[in-house]
DNA sequence: ATAGCCTTGAC
DNA sequence: TCAAGGCTA
């Protein structure tokens, strides 16, 4: 039996999903497939993981409903290229269906898969399923690659028509004829947490729905105030591993708030960015900020991690990361302008320890914010501009009701001086900066 | 080619 | 008001 394999990534869904979609109107038993990859699950720094206990539940889930629908759901750990080699010898695999990812490792790693499917004679399919424009499908009209958010934004929306967001598939598509039933003992048993040497962590749980409306509604004026428990939608998550689509998220913001509609242009704008200049991932955009003499002093960037800081704001910030996985985006700002120009501490240094443990962490997200609030990005704020943490502090959280939540010992002989000045750190960072960028 | 613009500021 | 300079049309 010729069967079609559509391989989940980061779309771990079955709604509106637009490679699993064209895979079962392939005409081709369809089988789908997760492969937990080593090459990433051997360097996390902790075996009980709150991100990978979180993907685990969701392949469960899909497996679960495959079943239900009378098809097999494969699940394995390893190597991509080596998992897929294996199963092309043992099926008989005549098309791979999967989504595009549009990181540097996913390039590679698929592009690899590409070639040795090609060797076996499979055909590999890619979609774009997790952006709604990616890559050159929004350019200057000059026709080089957007660099000015306004400009991109602009673009966007005169593209946007309503068909874009409209679901590919669904879950009434997802029935028996379309999937392969293979017997149980080729199928295998699928890994557990246990048998991939981790353990669970229970963290943050986002829920499997859209927020609220009110907290859609209100999301521009709420989202600037870390008190409260809803005053972000928390969709980050979800966007993150395909739980929910992007398509079904814009069409609700687009909807009921524009602002918010905004927030996720910028994914697809740092995706794109990330697209064309994967060198960003690991070096300044800027040429001219790739000389900075970073302090990097590690006392005091194990102070920021712990929120030991003495600036408020900053630690309540830190410690919510800490504790939760996740943070508001106001308070990452704040917390990365300290790190970068306050302390002057490499922007990767707070990159790096963002992706150990934010439960959304998005690299191209991830890299686009960090350059832009260290001012080394295509589009960054300007170098010379520092938050104050206590005017932050004083806009968003004055009556100290998210600090005190965080940080109870504020205001007590327990909680540490300041460890840099403002006024000097500021001043420290802009003219180390404005000196080395000097070509 | 040049004028106007540039996510969310600080003082 | 101030702080550059590149991007965009």
């Amino acid at each position: 039996m010729k069967i079609c394999i559509f391989w989940h990534r980061r779309d771990l869904r079955i709604h509106d999903n637009a490679g699993l979609a064209a895979a079962l109107a392939s005409g081709l038993p369809v089988v789908p497939l997760f492969i937990y990859d080593s090459d990433i699950l051997e360097h996390l720094p902790d075996k009980a993981d709150a991100r990978l206990t979180f993907i685990y539940d969701e392949v469960e889930k899909l497996a679960q409903q495959t079943e239900a629908a009378g098809g097999t759901f494969l699940a394995r750990y390893g190597k991509p290229a080596d998992i897929l080699a294996a199963l092309v010898e043992e099926f008989e695999v005549a098309t791979v269906h999967t989504n595009e990812d549009y990181e540097p490792y996913a390039r590679q790693r698929d592009t690899a898969v590409g070639e040795l499917l090609r060797q076996h004679h499979v055909d590999f399919f890619l979609y774009k399923d997790q952006v709604i424009f990616a890559k050159d499908d929004i350019m200057t009209k000059s026709g080089t690659v957007p660099k000015v958010f306004g400009a991109y934004h602009k673009a966007f929306l005169a593209k946007l028509t309503d068909d874009l967001l409209l679901p590919f598939g669904s879950a009434d598509a997802f029935i028996q004829e379309n999937l392969a039933r293979l017997p149980a003992e080729k199928a295998g048993p699928r890994p557990t947490l246990a048998s991939m040497g981790f353990a669970r962590k229970e963290q943050f749980v986002p829920t499997a729905d859209l927020p609220a409306e009110e907290v859609v509604r209100s999301y521009h004026t709420t989202r600037n105030t870390p008190a409260l428990q809803n005053g972000t939608t928390r969709l980050s998550v979800q966007l993150r591993f395909g739980t929910l689509s992007v398509r079904q998220t814009m069409r609700q913001a687009k909807a009921l708030n524009p602002k918010l509609l905004a927030e996720i242009i910028w994914r697809d704008f740092f995706m794109m960015l990330l697209w064309h200049y994967p060198n960003t991932a690991t070096e300044a955009y800027d040429p001219k900020m790739r000389h900075i003499p970073y302090r990097n002093n590690e006392d005091e960037f194990r102070a920021w991690c712990e929120g030991r800081t003495g600036y408020p704001l900053v630690d309540a910030g830190m410690r919510e990361l800490n504790q939760t996985g996740y943070l508001p985006n106001r308070v990452r700002m704040t917390v990365a302008g300290f790190l970068v120009k306050h302390l002057f501490i490499d922007w990767r240094w707070g990159e790096r320890y963002f992706a150990d443990k934010l439960l959304d962490y998005e690299l191209a997200n991830n890299i686009g914010n960090w350059q832009w609030m260290a001012g080394t990005g295509a589009v960054s704020a300007p170098w010379f501009r520092v938050y104050s943490p206590e005017s932050q502090l004083a806009q968003v959280d004055p009556e100290l009701k998210y600090v005190k939540r965080w940080v109870p010992e504020v205001g007590t002989s327990k909680y540490p001086a300041p460890i840099v000045e403002h006024k000097f750190g500021r001043e420290r960072a802009v003219e180390a900066i404005r000196a080395a960028r000097v070509m």
